[in-house]
DNA sequence: AAATCATTTCCGCATAGTGAAAATGATCAT
DNA sequence: ATGATCATTTTCACTATGCGGAAATGATTT
């Protein structure tokens, strides 16, 4: 009980509930403890314990000393990175991601659609400005995003249809699809902005690894990002950096032309 | 049952083998078949479906059509950012070893204690010698690797005899000790080595986010990297690799005199 | 079409996982 | 020290959960 996943015969949950508590990590953490874990994840503090014990076991948890903070272990690493070598385009992404974000002071950004939401991969922080606004493995709507409307766009339309979409996401996929056709890359419309206090534009990536399209963003607080800057400056920089990794990677443009 | 785990009542089991359909993949494999998944894991057929189920609902796992191979996922991959992130001491080494990869033609490794072995974290190919041995992911034993060597040369007494060490470990830390007092690299004994076709030199690291030492090294086929260029190339680059890489972010040395 | 191989679903059963509560262990104030 | 408070682990009785053999479905090849 207590889980709001449907009741599915095949849904493992105990597996579920582990990794919920290695999802519970961000990385701006400074370790977790027994009962940080126990409150973001919702479980029980007796199978935390479990749990705990269970991912220590098997290298996914670290914990130096015996009332030490838990942290993420060697094994969480190293599933990370064969997951970043198996998923090529990254390791080409990260040099000029890294350029971008620091020239423009923006934060760079790479989401997938993961479900209903989009999930924030991987991150690039301008190395000057500071402001960690957003990390990797949080999870922000398709709706009021950029990168939502970058994706949308690029999704065939039986693919669209299985999100069920309502009107207002039929529209903001249009947009998408309009302002990537005209000048390749995408903004969200000020009024279906998700955050008020997040500016960002964002350009799509056609990633076969995952099962569908991803996007690139840039993006930072209004007042460092207004949009002209996202027009006339940023924008095209990020497509053109897009640009740059399909041609490198060697693949097709992520939005196909539509009726 | 089936299981080789000690019978704790802790030990949460669907969560390990869900965790083991995520440790098959390896960087060079371009997706996993359900069946291999079975092989690798030795899990049961019915059991691998459940599983792949509830990790791609999870967005651990992904396969695109109908019948795809399945693919290492979103969610591993912000994981494995997350905990990259909050190892902060990777995104420096970053650059450095792969310069040093690049420079010596051999293969960066970050290797950190898991239970009873060597689990490679991270790994640095050079850019043009194109010969993959290790992957990250990947498992070697402590006794006979010079991170291994590393590595319990930096343990405490207590810590090392945890291990339960015989003999052999026993001198092979000593050995390793007193190399790394002398000149700050250690190299296994020939004799030792657990792989006759791989030679490699190694620093220790003070890692204090995985609770204990842990070891960069630079390792190739021997006839790329004899003895002649560890002891007076790659050893010594290393070693000022990594003691630059202990100033930036302000450790203190892994190693720890003793009596 | 038939045969072979891969994958998913079914389902009865045993066990693995659950959570309340008790026991243990830290930390702090006096 | 001594007790009071808070954090964490262990216990335990119960039963929902996950198990795997076998059957059903779906791909692929001949």
């Amino acid at each position: 009980m207590t889980d709001t996943f449907e009741r599915d015969r095949r849904f493992a949950n105990t597996l579920a509930r582990g990794l919920s508590v290695l999802r519970a990590f961000r990385a701006s953490d400074d370790g977790l403890s027994h009962m940080e874990i126990a409150q973001r994840t919702g479980l029980a503090n007796a199978t935390v314990s479990r749990l705990t014990f269970t991912l220590r076991e098997l290298g996914y948890l670290s914990h130096a000393g015996k009332n030490d903070r838990y942290r993420l272990g060697p094994a969480a690493l190293a599933i990370g990175n064969v997951a970043t070598a198996s998923v090529s385009f990254l390791e080409t992404a990260d040099l000029p991601m890294q350029q971008l974000a620091n020239e423009t002071g923006t934060l760079g950004l790479l989401a997938v659609r993961d479900n209903e939401k989009m999930l924030l991969v991987k991150t690039w922080r301008p190395e000057n400005t500071a402001s960690i606004w957003l990390e990797p493995g949080h999870r922000i709507p398709i709706f009021g995003s950029s990168s939502g409307m970058s994706v949308t766009a690029c999704l065939s339309d039986a693919a669209f249809r299985a999100l069920e979409p309502d009107d207002d996401l039929r529209a903001f996929r249009q947009a998408g699809y309009e302002q990537l056709l005209a000048r390749g890359f995408a903004i969200a419309p000020q009024d279906t902005r998700y955050a008020a206090s997040v500016n960002a534009v964002s350009v799509p990536f056609h990633a076969g690894e995952f099962g569908g399209p991803a996007a690139f963003s840039c993006g930072a607080l209004p007042a460092t990002l207004n949009d002209d800057r996202m027009l006339h400056e940023v924008g095209p920089k990020l497509r053109d950096t897009v640009r740059a990794l399909e041609t490198q990677t060697g693949r097709s443009p992520a939005l196909l032309k539509r009726g």
